[in-house]
DNA sequence: CTATGCCTTCGAGCGCGCTCGAACGCAAAA
DNA sequence: TTTTGCGTTCGAGCGCGCTCGAAGGCATAG
């Protein structure tokens, strides 16, 4: 129940389809069968990034990570879900320093919870500041190209006066009264 | 009628209030009466950026701007406009290089018209691709905070089992079997 | 006449998040 | 036995986008 749930409303969060999306959803749903353990390589395959970089997270202090007889890292099930966690969280704008933060908070024992909390609450808050910006600037972008060529330059005469009438509105390089300065 | 139409839609899309949102309009609509000369302090201001990073700007090639008698950038309507746009697209997260390349379309003249579209069409598929990506992130971190203490760490226990069930459909780290390794 | 304040240029430095190379180890394949 | 391939550690380097400091110029205020 909360599966299907959950599922559908990331679905409908993607809204409209795409590469990404359907990468995406593959990660939502890989999680359910996990193997025991992993090599690097596998992690950084799921993942998506470099081994390199899954180093340099362990050696951040992100995350700690086993190692087998031979010195090869062991991922577990376990690490794997935190570093799942890591790279969402990255991929979604927090900064190392914010991650090393709440992960110490989590290694720190059940009593931070509240702690915790703060954090998440406060990254989601900028998540959303972050989407109502870019929203903005996307519509911004739309209007350029559906006004046609944006003049940022001496060039609206080679363009005609096509989009000669009243829009103020939009700052970016209206049609300018003859050739400007620049 | 498309000014109206126009800052309709910019605040349709802004959705709920914020600080930003307010700074954002301010700065949609102070287009309309700009001065006709700026010193670097006001342009700094008006753009929310620090005269550093405008001067900064104009080192890169981004932009070219006016000295007066005694050496002081003057920027002019045309000047100010065309920040604005790099300002927004810095914003939005188009990179130097390609805001380099936009600009020298730009001044190469209007034949360039039809390969700069191409520019802003690709930036419209990466914000949008980015707003995407951010509403994944952001319905999994409200799912972590609704479904309270992310469990990234053996707490787990100390929260009770309110989340004991069956949510294996986003990855960070649901309850987990009794102490795990880590 | 100084002091303040904002401007100039130039080049260096910084914080972030990787990214890479060097030098090496172990193990299965040829 | 040598080669191939994947792993290890360590430290340096890089690309980006600023950000800052130094050294100085001009003008207005006190």
């Amino acid at each position: 129940m909360a599966t299907d749930d959950l599922m559908t409303r990331a679905l409908e969060a993607l809204g409209d389809d795409g590469p990404l999306s359907v990468e995406a959803i593959r990660r939502l749903a890989d999680l359910a069968d996990l193997p025991e353990t992993m090599t690097i390589a596998e992690v950084a395959d799921l993942l998506d990034i470099s081994p390199h970089t899954l180093r340099y997270y362990e050696r951040a202090g992100l995350i700690e990570v086993a190692r087998d007889g031979i010195g090869h890292r062991v991922y577990d099930a376990g690490a794997v879900r935190r570093l799942v966690f890591l790279t969402r969280m990255r991929l979604s704008g927090m900064p190392m320093r914010d991650l090393r933060h709440y992960i110490s908070l989590v290694d720190a024992g059940g009593h931070t919870v509240p702690e915790r909390l703060d954090v998440l609450v406060e990254h989601r808050d900028t998540i959303r500041r972050r989407i109502r910006e870019l929203t903005l600037s996307l519509t911004a972008v739309e209007y350029k190209i559906a006004t046609y060529g944006g003049a940022t330059g001496p060039d609206v005469q080679a363009l005609g006066t096509t989009t000669g009438t009243g829009h103020t509105a939009l700052p970016d390089e209206p049609p300018r009264r003859a050739l400007p300065a620049e």
